[in-house]
DNA sequence: CGGGTTTGCGGGAACGTTCCCGCAAACAAA
DNA sequence: TTTGTTTGCGGGAACGTTCCCGCAAACCCG
């Protein structure tokens, strides 16, 4: 029930020595004997010692904390919470902490960090064009494009366009002549978003085949979901589903099998927004895999790295640890 | 791009005043006349001035943050997803942030929060026994059983029994004398699986119902789900699905409608794990509706009540927010 | 053995706040 | 006028670190 941790003067005063070379010894700089240096770190976690965050925060002008910004939007909120928990993976190995940034957080609080990650902002979102306005270093995972871009220190990006390729290559060479595209209709359109559909109308132009786009709203009831999946199938004869959004390739399935239709066989299910439980992992559908935890780690390390040299001019990166696990 | 943020001492030097008069001007403490007053506030927001945290939790010895811990559990990540926006709002109204505890995290960081929310702790978190053994002050969202769960300084219920009842009692009074459970078979039975269980038995013994439990795994496959709603329905000869996993409701509508039957006539769906998108909303099927943004800021309240006054005793709130959604 | 260099450690200031005082001026009561 | 109280403000210390110094003792080399 102690209330009041140890501080480092404890520990000096437990030992006869001062502040400073207890300090040294900690934080690993100055020049101290092995032996004193080991036997304060002895005490240091006999007396159950850790660090005045705040303190060392108002010394160093180094916060430890990372801001961390999740658009508000209702669907893929798996992927966003395997982002977090990479994040503050990632974030947990740099000695980071990661607070959470919700749209409508008024900016002041943005002060107490060191840089944010920003997870495909909308173009539109004033809370990020704030931060930038304000100075924040700032690294965007999914281009962003929108008021202040140019601020932007870093930016994540996935392979999605060659990712989506592989997976239609991959419908085509088990014959599936006929994929059928469920978009979503992203009203604040992501840079993902408008990719993905451009991907698709690509590659359909190259291949002499013609596109199939079937749009989903973003929160479709399983009503709407079941009749596009109808028409898409029914009327347009796809033989393949690819489907835009998080889970939309899990519930495909649930309507083919409720159907009699056996996927893998019948027809095949790809997903491009893989990462869901039911998704990934499920031998049945091809999916994109985004590794979030990973992806989410890979953007700590980035924001580390502008944070470190804010000077170093905007710095893009690729993330590699995507990769499309394919069915059959 | 000045990258060192105007003081108290900035504001003081401008206007010919001491730090002291500043500070107790912008606190809202101490005797200062209303005319310098609002001039300090005036410059202060004309400097950009903001509040340096880190000065501030040294010498109050409060950070002005807590800690979410959110369990690594692969489904309802959609619900602890906007319960963690909730607690995010919660905090910002009481000036507080909100750092991420993801499992794994070194208990250490634990220090630098005033309190931690745990969400659904199942019994043998090691991270959330470690933070009761420090004595951090810990609210539990609900019941935490397990080891050092007598130091739970706060603990947040919502009134899931009589909502689950008022479900079922609505389903018989439309005439569904024949509801099967969709239960999850839940590897570390959390405090609600075990209760909803119990609920559904009781419910069902009261009114000389024959139960009808299908467990399904918790991250089944579609495949797995379109057999238990055959079993359930085929065999079973069930007339309502009560779902006990987020978005099974959703998936057994998609089941249902695609084999042609019509929800809300042939059959009946109810959630008792509302708060999906897909659920939450949907005319067709009765939900509870956990509301869980509001959840997360009762909880913040109860936190930062709870640190307040430490030496108040375990204290036990109900969370009056969750509301019952009937169909039809 | 005398000069310089390295080693091991301590003193003190600083980071930006808040808060306890003190103190003069103004004001009220006697 | 005298005494007491209120009002408005400032000085200084403290919170727990880190970091720049300084300074003895030990060591090295010729």
């Amino acid at each position: 029930m102690a209330r009041t941790r140890a501080t480092i003067l404890d520990i000096a005063r437990e030992l006869g020595l001062s502040k400073t070379t207890v300090s040294s010894a900690l934080g690993g700089s100055g020049r101290i004997s092995e032996e004193k240096r080991a036997l304060i770190r002895e005490t240091a976690d006999r007396l159950g010692y850790v660090a005045n965050r705040a303190a060392r925060s108002l010394r160093v002008s180094r916060v430890g904390t990372i801001g961390l910004y999740i658009p508000p939007i209702a669907r893929s909120l798996a992927f966003y919470m395997d982002f977090a928990f990479g994040v503050t993976e990632g974030a947990a190995a740099a000695d980071y902490d990661v607070t959470l940034f919700a749209r409508g957080l008024t900016p002041q609080r943005a002060f107490h960090v060191d840089g944010v990650i920003a997870i495909d902002p909308s173009p539109g979102e004033p809370l990020v064009a704030a931060l930038l306005d304000d100075g924040i270093p700032t690294v965007s995972v999914g281009r962003y494009t929108g008021p202040g871009e140019e601020r932007v220190l870093g930016t994540l990006e996935a392979h999605h366009t060659e990712l989506q390729i592989q997976v239609l290559d991959h419908l085509l060479s088990r014959g599936r002549k006929r994929p059928a595209l469920l978009a979503v209709d992203d009203a604040i359109s992501s840079s993902w978003a408008v990719d993905t559909l451009n991907t698709y109308l690509d590659w359909c132009r190259r291949h002499g085949i013609e596109p199939r786009v079937h749009e989903v709203e973003g929160n479709a009831t399983p009503r709407d979901l079941v009749s596009a999946v109808a028409s898409a199938v029914d009327t347009g004869h796809a033989d393949a589903l690819v489907c835009g959004a998080q889970g939309h390739a899990a519930q495909s399935q649930l309507v083919l099998e409720s159907r009699g239709l056996t996927v893998g066989k019948d027809l095949d299910i790809a997903s491009f927004a893989g990462a869901a439980a039911l998704e990934t992992g499920n031998p049945l559908i091809s999916a994109i895999d985004l590794a979030p935890r990973e992806y989410g780690a890979a953007a700590t390390e980035l924001l580390d790295a502008v944070v470190r040299d804010p000077d170093a001019g905007p710095v893009h990166r690729w993330f590699d640890g995507a990769s499309v696990q394919l069915a059959g």
